[in-house]
DNA sequence: CCGATTTCTGTAACCGGTTTCAGAATGCGC
DNA sequence: GCGCATTCTGAAACCGGTTACAGAAATCGG
């Protein structure tokens, strides 16, 4: 039903190719011709078929996106960046969740090759490497998050969360806490996996041996039980350490339900930094991690990578930080603890 | 670099036609014929090409959704029902955030027509109206939230806030509250509005005339700056109504903050329910609008509407719910108002 | 004033699919 | 053995743009 090039030819009495030229402006074009086109154009109110765009040049101003899932409140951010940066140079972002589920995803890949993309950032760590594989084979450049290597036309961002998680031992340690537990995201996520490691062998380090050391899933209600857990030890720890914002507010809500004391009675720790953790009650301490500009930088790597001749890819590092809010507190003395 | 479909049919000795047709399924093929293009098709890894395809049918199987910014809790919900009915479908979505730019919005609607996308749903209610006017004449279906009239191509989903707002003024009258605030959402935003007057009017209707009555912005901080001319008021209230979750969240921080304890002495209520309310401290009393369903219900409408031959809009409704938690109680004796 | 360059425009091929049309091969009834 | 329906395949047009190529007109240098 729209209009096309031709019927705005027609019009301004010129031929299809001195139309595009006018609306790419691209070659010399006479003043005159153009203005008719350009009136021509805002006439028939035309716009350009972007299929038929893509489809001539062959290249597709389409960039992939890949998710777990958009309700959980770690992507929205680096959604929010990497579309950001898309848009400031003209391209579109394909989002992709995957819903962890494994159908979905070949479905997705297989969408992202139909689609022409130039190429993909995954920033799910739920999503087995070899899942890109097809990617790679047609040539579409992919960046990862915490996969530990990059490739030819695949790149890598490491999310340093070692510095932030040393920075939250010495914190606790500085508050006096000796004993520690972690409840740590679920145990088939490479990124989970990383964190838990960093925190018990940091604790450790500081003479701090965790216990318990938990698995949850990344759902809020997860946390929650797992303090159950945590509350039956016979030496309860002062200070527990989450794997995620969502488990440590699910967390501290469970401790809060049966009668601990947040902060007073048992410190509370969480990774990520979400929106919702300093309206937390009491705002939550929390390594923070750069989401917005992990988006950025995964769109930025992407672009640089496909530039380059041999499409190698490159590693990128990014910083994590300690937060200090009011979920830590001087740990209790002995004498106070029941 | 892909592969066409030319060397899918040259491998398999066969013509492009045939190859498209074993792909769609749909003339008669021979077995053997279909078996070795099947074949060609895995030893080649081939992947039809969406574009190519959407030029030549005509259709684009791409829908869009307009929302304001991602970040904005309300919103996740929304893009994951409207998505997975999309999904189900073999339709894809165009995800666009305004930014509450306007000149975001002009671009947006270039490209959503550019795109060729067959519906749009627009459930950001800081847009003009007249903002799709454009889509409209290229021929594109649409529908709003909260706007108020269907036409040809427009349809509307009509949030029922009054019934949840009416089961809340029920429910703090008979705690006993005599006098509530309000801090609406922003002047400019369609749905705020409609939400600030349902509450005065039915605050009046129950002879609690609402003071004071502010306006705020979406955004957290502002909850918490609104909060201060509460309680600088001589005749402070008992409970605030908050136009949405996140203005109540920000309020209950400051009330917090400045020694008013939530809901011993003030009680607080907000509108969404989104996935943070149950988390906050105290759990957050609010108004429940049933976004995943939302999500769906736009796309359902698109797709309903589209297949009438007079692409006639049509009105639907959602009801919303009170969900009572912990924020509000009864209100405190006057006596023991200092 | 003429040839070379620059500026401008049109023709036609092409991108990678879908679809119409026609023709070939096969099976069937009589 | 012949006509007809059924099954299968290929040639070619088409979708709506971009772009290589060529040719015409205008400008310029000498």
């Amino acid at each position: 039903m729209p209009h096309t090039m031709s019927e705005v030819a027609a019009r301004a009495g010129v031929s299809k190719a001195t139309v595009s030229r006018v609306l790419s402006r691209s070659h010399y074009i006479a003043p005159e011709t153009a203005r008719r086109v350009l009136q021509a154009v805002r006439e028939l109110n035309y716009h350009k078929n972007v299929h038929a765009r893509r489809l001539a040049t062959g290249r597709s101003d389409l960039f992939g996106l890949v998710i777990s899932e958009i309700v959980n409140p770690f992507f929205p951010e680096i959604i929010r960046g990497f579309q950001a940066e898309a848009w400031e140079r003209g391209f579109d972002v394909l989002l992709c969740n995957t819903e962890y589920s494994p159908g979905r995803t070949g479905a997705i890949m297989q969408k992202l090759i139909e689609s022409d993309v130039r190429g993909v950032a995954i920033v799910t760590s739920s999503l087995d490497e070899h899942a890109v594989d097809e990617l790679v084979e047609a040539g579409i450049g992919t960046v990862f998050c915490n996969l530990g290597s990059s490739a030819s036309l695949v790149s890598n961002i490491a999310i340093d969360y070692l510095r932030g998680i040393s920075q939250a031992i010495e914190h606790v340690v500085k508050l006096g806490h000796r004993r520690a537990a972690v409840i740590s995201g679920p145990e088939d996520n490479r990124t989970a996996i990383i964190i838990k490691n960093a925190l018990v062998s940091g604790l450790r380090r500081h003479k701090m041996d965790p216990h318990p050391v938990l698995s949850s899933d990344y759902r809020v209600d997860a946390g929650a039980s797992a303090v159950k857990s945590v509350l039956a030890a016979k030496e309860k720890p002062t200070v527990i350490f989450c794997g995620s914002d969502l488990i440590a507010m699910g967390a501290m809500n469970a401790l809060e339900q049966a009668g601990v004391r947040v902060p007073r009675d048992m410190s509370v720790i969480g990774i990520d930094d979400i929106s919702f953790a300093f309206l937390a009650r009491p705002p939550l301490t929390t390594i923070r991690v750069p989401r917005e500009q992990l988006g950025r930088i995964a769109f930025q790597s992407l672009e640089k990578m496909l530039k380059l001749k041999r499409h190698k890819g490159q590693e990128y590092y990014l910083e994590t930080e300690l937060i200090v809010r009011q979920s830590t507190t001087a740990a209790r003395q002995k004498s106070q603890t029941r």
